[in-house]
DNA sequence: AGCACGCCGACT
DNA sequence: GTCGGCGTGCTC
């Protein structure tokens, strides 16, 4: 193997690093390869060239196959994923894989020809004659060549063209292959609809964003101001230029229906790339966008690893959704490498909220984001006003007192709509044996069993465990079992008899399992009749309820008083959210808060002004306690089967830790729910004034608990952690 | 993560 | 006797 060249390959392995293998032939970074790895074959992808081998030669094992001409990621791509595997303590070759669709991970081939059936001058003249009396089908993609993109192989046969159609296009010169960067950029023609005029903040907030720079536009924008309508005319913008634009969106039964109003307003392609859909679509997807096929692209989370051909602009909708922030495996922020990516490409990204995290805020603060505000309704509508709802501190479940009953009896009556708000599912909390005081709890977890209706039976909402409810109390076999609380499926039969009159529709997680049933539970609000809305905060997302004029959102103390501190910030936003899903052009929507202590400290901010008075509020306290963003976290988990061996583990790989400035490590301690799933739990959080000394830091416990941890401990890094579970 | 190797229990 | 349980070692 004398003259061969050494590369750093990435492999699908849970091992920190890139592994060192020989090939004779010059190769590409981003292009990939099969190797034998520990006796297997695997499909790795070429990261750079290896300037300094330390593998012995004994060991260095040669490249078995090169499987593509060209990189599946280009260099800013592949160095957004590198940056992410460095930032997130994620091993690489796993971020690769989160990047990459399964076929193509597995080594199933490119689609070969990026190349597209475009036609030729001589085409072009013919398809305004438009006459070809005895070729139907070659007149009939002609002048569908005429209005449209050129097509690539996979679009021609989805359009069912055949492959005599396109010879006779071809042989007649009118149509040839052309590979993409051969198609002058703004010969692709795209049509939009601006159907809608713009307000003077929506002009403003345009004009400032300038398409050339690489910057980060932080667009705080009310409820009904129209940031879809900023997101149109930028990418209309950017495709004018030749380039393709990249929307992410939450997690949500709803990301269909933005695809829908994009493609709407646009008559081009516009992908999709979410988590509903077959590998074969996403696959397919994928393409369509890394050959530059799809000019826009709407994707959830791990879409902002998709390849695009020339990338114009990003756009984050809804930036501070926690959903952008995967939970487990590869603990990365899809909103934050949208930013990284952006700077990488040398393009602008627009972060767009009602309700920013206070992480963007506060860098709008610090001048690295700019701030675009949208602060009114663009209908000229009211903003919707907010009101404290006392509750009596000893009653044990939240339930509306009598005057908000006949306030939402004297709405309905109006023949308006009410939408109640209960962030807990099932029927009730809790399952509570008033002889002997006994609560039915989760064997595996340290949770209570949500009583459940419907699918009746006991569950916990954390491992997934299902029992029979109980005749007698296990405890005390007396049959004295009750359960306590409400949860959205209990409120709907409250309700119900309350309001025998009017129809009730429930929206949570237990009722609307694909985007069929939410259409249907819609269809009932969009007819407009009187009737009452109660669901879990899964209606704070996407969907606006014109004809609600009433919201309340039910115990809002819970998040005020959680231990976790970013809860007050997740709970500011979902009110907030809640809130703006009300009122309707002429009539302002009304918002009631219901909680048991009568002064929840600085509320009166979020109420009375609004959600950045309210936000500048908490990044003070965040300020003074020495909190994210003014602090940086990082959090270490161990989970065993064994009760106390994960927080052993923690304790030792602790002490093997050299301390660093303005660095403290908190813990081991357990979690707000010790055990879950039947594992044991332990962790350490690490609060740094720098990302550079939290790096420092994680990058030594990293190496102590590879070495460390035996085989029956799993344990995991999570950079800038969202929660603390 | 896989996959091989290796050392102990209950089965045709 | 051996089939198979899962601890642990290794992967360029």
């Amino acid at each position: 193997m004398s003259n061969s060249t050494i590369y750093n390959i990435a492999i699908p392995v849970p091992l920190p690093g890139t592994f060192e293998y020989a090939s004779p032939l010059p190769l590409k970074p981003g292009i990939r390869v099969s190797v034998t790895f520990a006796r297997r074959r695997l499909t790795g992808v070429v990261i750079s060239l290896c300037d300094d081998p330390v593998t012995p030669a004994a060991k260095l094992k040669p490249i078995d196959a090169i499987l593509d001409a060209e990189p599946v990621f280009d260099q800013a791509l592949l160095n957004l994923l590198i940056w992410a595997s460095n930032y997130y303590f994620h091993p690489i070759g796993e971020v690769f894989s989160a990047a990459l669709p399964s076929k193509i991970k597995h080594g199933g081939a490119l689609e070969a020809a990026t190349e597209r059936l475009t036609l030729t001058e001589l085409g072009i003249q013919m398809a305004k004659v438009g006459n070809l009396p005895r070729a139907p089908k070659q007149a009939q993609l002609l002048t569908r060549l005429q209005s449209s993109e050129p097509m690539s192989r996979a679009d021609l046969t989805q359009a069912g063209y055949s492959a005599a159609v396109i010879r006779g296009l071809i042989q007649k010169n009118w149509a040839c292959w052309r590979s993409v960067k051969d198609v002058p950029a703004n010969d692709a023609p795209h049509h939009f609809k601006a159907a809608i005029s713009l307000t003077e903040a929506q002009r403003q907030a345009i004009a400032a964003v300038e398409l050339d720079q690489p910057m980060t536009y932080l667009l705080y924008g009310v409820t009904g101001s129209g940031k879809t309508e900023v997101y149109l005319r930028l990418i209309d913008q950017v495709l004018r230029t030749g380039k393709q634009a990249l929307i992410l969106v939450p997690e949500i039964a709803l990301t269909p229906q933005t695809v829908d109003r994009f493609q709407d307003r646009f008559d081009c392609r516009v992908g999709a790339l979410h988590s509903g859909m077959t590998a074969a679509e996403r696959n397919r997807q994928w393409q369509a966008a890394r050959s530059g096929g799809t000019k826009i692209i709407i994707g959830t989370r791990s879409a902002i690893f998709t390849p695009m051909a020339s990338i114009g602009i990003i756009i984050v909708d809804e930036e501070h959704d926690t959903s952008y922030k995967q939970q487990d495996g590869f603990h990365y922020s899809a909103r934050d490498l949208a930013t990284v990516r952006a700077a990488n490409e040398g393009i602008p990204v627009v972060l767009g909220s009602a309700t920013p995290s206070l992480e963007s805020i506060a860098n709008a603060e610090a001048g690295k984001y700019q701030l675009l505000k949208l602060l009114d309704r663009a209908n000229g509508a009211k903003r919707e006003r907010y009101q404290m709802l006392p509750m009596p501190p000893n009653q044990s479940d939240p339930l509306p007192n009598q005057a908000l009953f006949t306030e939402i009896r004297e709405t309905l009556e109006r023949g308006e709509q009410v939408l109640v708000m209960r962030n807990r599912r099932g029927y009730a909390p809790v399952l509570f044996c008033t002889e002997c005081r006994w609560i039915a709890e989760c064997q595996a977890c340290d949770a209570r069993l949500t009583v459940h209706r419907q699918q009746t039976g006991l569950k916990c909402h954390h491992c997934g465990a299902s029992h029979p409810i109980p005749t007698h109390c296990p405890n005390c076999s007396h049959v004295t079992l009750t359960p306590v609380g409400d949860g959205t499926q209990r409120l709907e039969t409250t309700f119900q008899t309350a309001f025998p009159d009017f129809p009730i529709v429930r929206i949570d997680s237990d009722n609307i399992k694909d985007r069929l049933s939410l259409d249907r539970a819609l269809a009932k609000l969009q007819g407009g009749e009187p009737c009452i809305l109660i669901g879990t905060q899964l209606i704070a997302k996407g969907h606006h309820f014109p004809l609600v004029t009433l919201a309340v959102v039910l115990d809002i103390d819970q998040g005020f008083l959680s231990a976790d501190f970013k809860a007050v910030e997740r709970t500011a936003q979902l009110i907030i959210q809640t809130g703006g899903r009300s009122g309707r052009d002429e009539l302002a929507g009304k918002v009631y808060l219901s909680s048991r202590m009568p002064d929840l400290p600085g509320l009166n901010a979020l109420i009375d002004q609004d959600y950045l008075t309210y936000a500048k509020q908490m990044l003070a306290d965040r300020s003074r306690y020495e909190l994210p963003p003014f602090a940086h976290h990082g959090l270490i988990r161990a989970d065993a089967k064994t009760p106390g061996l994960a927080d052993q583990l923690l304790q030792r790989v602790q002490r093997l830790v050299r301390a660093e400035r303005q660095t403290e490590i908190l813990g081991p301690t357990s979690p707000a729910m010790a055990k879950r799933a039947g594992w044991h739990r332990s962790q350490l959080l690490i609060s740094a004034s720098s990302r550079q000394a939290r790096h420092k830091v994680l990058q030594q416990l990293q190496v102590a608990l590879t070495q460390a941890a035996p085989r029956t401990i799993r344990w995991s890094i999570d950079v800038d952690p969202a929660d603390f579970f």
